[in-house]
DNA sequence: CGATTTTGACCGGCGC
DNA sequence: GCGCCGGTCAAAATCG
């Protein structure tokens, strides 16, 4: 499998090379918007949906083929020219990610006058298959630039989690994962086991509440079941598993980072054991609308917003009722119920295929993403919902987005979310070729550090 | 009623 | 061996 992925970023590399002579120092150079402006520039409350998410997938020493690969991912879409550009990515193969990034890369700098199409373009996936780092400088890694100017790469370390103080840096942290089991099984608690730390901005903590995160959909239903306050950081962590299926050990964790609360940390453990949830599968037992119980700890502090300071309570699950609902593509259908429809029939889809059946699709995805292939969630019906949903959505003023005037009613919001990130996106498109350039150089530097240690 | 979140307790890994 | 720390459990509360 490694090889198998060097061997295919290897294809990439001349090209790379091109495409970073090309660039030349430009992107560096060009780095002069710091992360303070752009928190200006972004909603106070929603600085999210991110230019630059950051995922880092730690190899398990024997199955990395991928631990994630069994499952695709719902946002894993090949049809990348339909990708909602909202919201949080959790790459389920690592093959995948790298293929698309880096097509995407090559694509956007062909035409580089041409928007990006999706979030991938802002997507890093750090070094999948290489070793853990041996040394510090060796987990310097991860590199993201500002989405409006591109900043100097900047490196991250293994503690980066806790010592980045660039709010658009992606943070990739390579430790040891601790992963814990039951009581009951027997199984040895923090071995060494795949994950997956994905990084993305978050929503500013001065106006979110301590105890929670507002995190971006990634299509499954998450659960919270825990949380702890870190030592050494201000911010807790919450314990999220899988409730799409019962037996499905998928984990996560949700934090922020110590140093940069614009920053959430997310770690995905285990794996899911079942195909992605659809809508409804996912909103089983979560039509609890945003919490209310503003009586217990969520405080309306800012009476101008008081609906907005009631569905913080969403920054506590972030994963369950709110994930589905600011789910691009699920929210852009959800209107809808026709999708609901089409996503049940995706599900059957899914569901009948076997691993085999999926392994082919997968090659065939990493061959070039046909049109036909359409990894169970969203296709391209429902990106045409979506950018269907986008133009419901002009009729909201585009200054709403920019203001803290959310509505009160949550669907709206999370279409105003949405929104903004089209247009955050959208706005960002010309440094973001850059910016996957850069992002390209780290991989490819990462890459290469794992062929000399492999 | 069934699903979720909350939160203190419990447990085990790990460092000293 | 001990204590710290992080991850999970599980009862209670909450919600629609």
């Amino acid at each position: 499998m490694c090889s198998r992925l060097l061997q295919k970023m290897e294809n990439y590399q001349g090209d790379l090379a091109d495409i970073l002579r090309a660039s030349g120092g430009r992107s560096i150079a060009s780095s002069n918007i710091s992360s303070a402006e752009v928190s200006v520039s972004a909603p106070r409350d929603w600085q999210f949906p991110s230019n630059q998410v950051g995922i880092y997938e730690e190899p398990s020493l024997d199955e990395f083929g991928d631990p994630f690969t069994n499952m695709r991912d719902p946002l894993l879409l090949p049809d990348m020219d339909h990708m909602p550009a909202s919201g949080f990515y959790d790459a389920s193969s690592t093959d995948h990610i790298i293929t698309l990034l880096t097509q995407r890369i090559l694509d956007d700098h062909e035409l580089s006058r041409r928007p990006p199409n999706n979030i991938f373009t802002r997507m890093l996936q750090i070094s999948p298959n290489a070793k853990p780092p041996s040394s510090p400088r060796e987990s310097q890694l991860l590199v993201a630039a500002s989405p409006r100017g591109l900043k100097p790469p900047t490196l991250v370390t293994n503690d980066m989690i806790n010592t980045s103080n660039n709010s658009k840096v992606s943070v990739i942290e390579n430790a040891p994962v601790q992963i814990s089991s039951p009581r009951n099984t027997g199984i040895k608690r923090r071995k060494s086991q795949a994950k997956k730390v994905v990084c993305i901005p978050a929503p500013a903590p001065a106006n979110s509440r301590p105890s929670g995160e507002i995190v971006p959909s990634d299509l499954w239903a998450w659960r919270k079941y825990g949380q702890k306050p870190i030592k050494g950081s201000p911010y807790p962590r919450g314990y999220y598993r899988c409730s799409s299926s019962k037996g499905c050990s998928a984990r996560k964790q949700v934090e922020r980072s110590r140093t940069d609360p614009n920053m959430l940390v997310i770690t995905y453990t285990s794996e899911h054991n079942h195909p992605w949830p659809t809508q409804r599968n996912a909103l089983a037992g979560s039509t609890r609308s945003q919490p209310t119980k503003s009586g217990s700890t969520s405080k309306a502090t800012n009476s101008s917003h008081a609906q907005k300071a009631t569905n913080l309570k969403e920054e506590e699950k972030p994963e369950t009722q709110t994930d589905n609902a600011s789910s691009p593509i699920v929210t852009g259908s959800s209107s809808t119920g026709q999708v609901v429809k089409e996503e049940t029939e995706m599900e059957m889809e899914v569901e009948g295929l076997d691993k085999k059946k999926e392994m082919d699709n997968l090659d065939q995805f990493n061959e070039g993403f046909p049109q036909s292939y359409k990894p169970g969630l969203p296709d391209s019906n429902h990106s045409e919902d979506f950018f269907a949903d986008l133009s419901e959505l002009e009729a909201d003023p585009l200054n709403l987005l920019f203001t803290q005037g959310y509505s009160g009613d949550e669907e709206r919001e999370n279409k105003n979310l949405e929104l903004f990130s089209f247009y955050d996106w959208t706005t960002n498109n010309s440094s973001m070729t850059t910016t996957t350039i850069m992002t390209t150089t780290t991989i490819t530097s990462s890459l290469e550090e794992a062929k000399k240690g492999s």
